[in-house]
DNA sequence: TTAAATGCAAACGCTTTGCAATTGA
DNA sequence: TCAATTGCAAAGCGTTTGCATTTAA
């Protein structure tokens, strides 16, 4: 795991803890928060603590291991950078999250850069809206 | 004001509160969060209070006459929807924000719809990146 | 008159912090 | 050894809630 040679590499420890973080990271499904990371090393390890796991993920922020991505739900959940970044359209309605093709996002990128010279992260994206099954179903906005 | 019509349409009160709520919100500047909205209220009036903010936000969330960005601060800010929407780049850097251009967005929204079925809600939209002069001085990510 | 709206204080969920104790290189 | 790391408990922040009181229609 190349988390482990490059926190190494910048001279700070692989504490037991730091690994135990980084493997939950990697293990996760998709996209895991702070807390669940907690929760989850928690329950096979209880003495594991909620600080080290925020400073361990600050920490891999800070060399860009992990990114950060906000679906709107007043937190903000992690995925190994390493693994790749997606995109996410995020259903209001039912909560659905569909990944989105990098492509679809291309054109905008090189608009921005053009036209406002600013340099879109969109490693972080999740657009919200309604999905096509819920766009059948005419209710709520 | 047509947020007040449409509250009193839909059969709600117009309180006073909710008319100060209502004002703050016509008179900000640009986007506006719960607390600033309260403390410029406090100032004023000292009797008013958060909680009723909060409910008059959610309520004229409830029908459309607000919108809420995220800008990444872990606070959502408010925005009389009939003010019309913007969409935004946020420098992660120096932390300007700019406006964008609606059209730069239409083609990403027809590609969404077209090939993901999705009906994207960009009202919200706030893109995080680097802004131009932020990206001459080659530092940090 | 009466349901709707409010004020208050307390609780919530997530995150950050200061500091003393511990630990890995 | 000794700076880096951790654990703990407390506080910070924005937000939500329950409930008794007040108020607009």
């Amino acid at each position: 795991m190349s988390c482990h040679k490059i926190l190494k590499a910048k001279g700070y420890r692989l504490t037991p803890h730091r690994m135990l973080v980084i493997e939950a990271l990697h293990n996760a499904e998709g996209h895991i928060s702070a807390q669940e990371i907690y929760k989850q090393l928690h329950s096979r390890y209880p003495y594991s603590n909620i600080s080290t796991v925020y400073r361990t993920l600050e920490l891999m922020e800070k060399f860009n291991l992990v990114t950060e991505t906000d679906f709107g739900e007043g937190r903000v959940r992690y995925h190994v950078a390493e693994k790749g970044h997606h995109h996410h359209l995020v259903c209001r309605r039912c909560g659905r999250i569909m990944e989105l093709e990098e492509s679809a996002l291309y054109l905008l990128k090189d608009t921005l850069l053009r036209e406002y010279g600013f340099e879109a992260d969109l490693r972080h994206l999740a657009i919200s809206g309604k999905c096509a099954e819920c766009r059948k179903k005419k209710e709520l906005p």
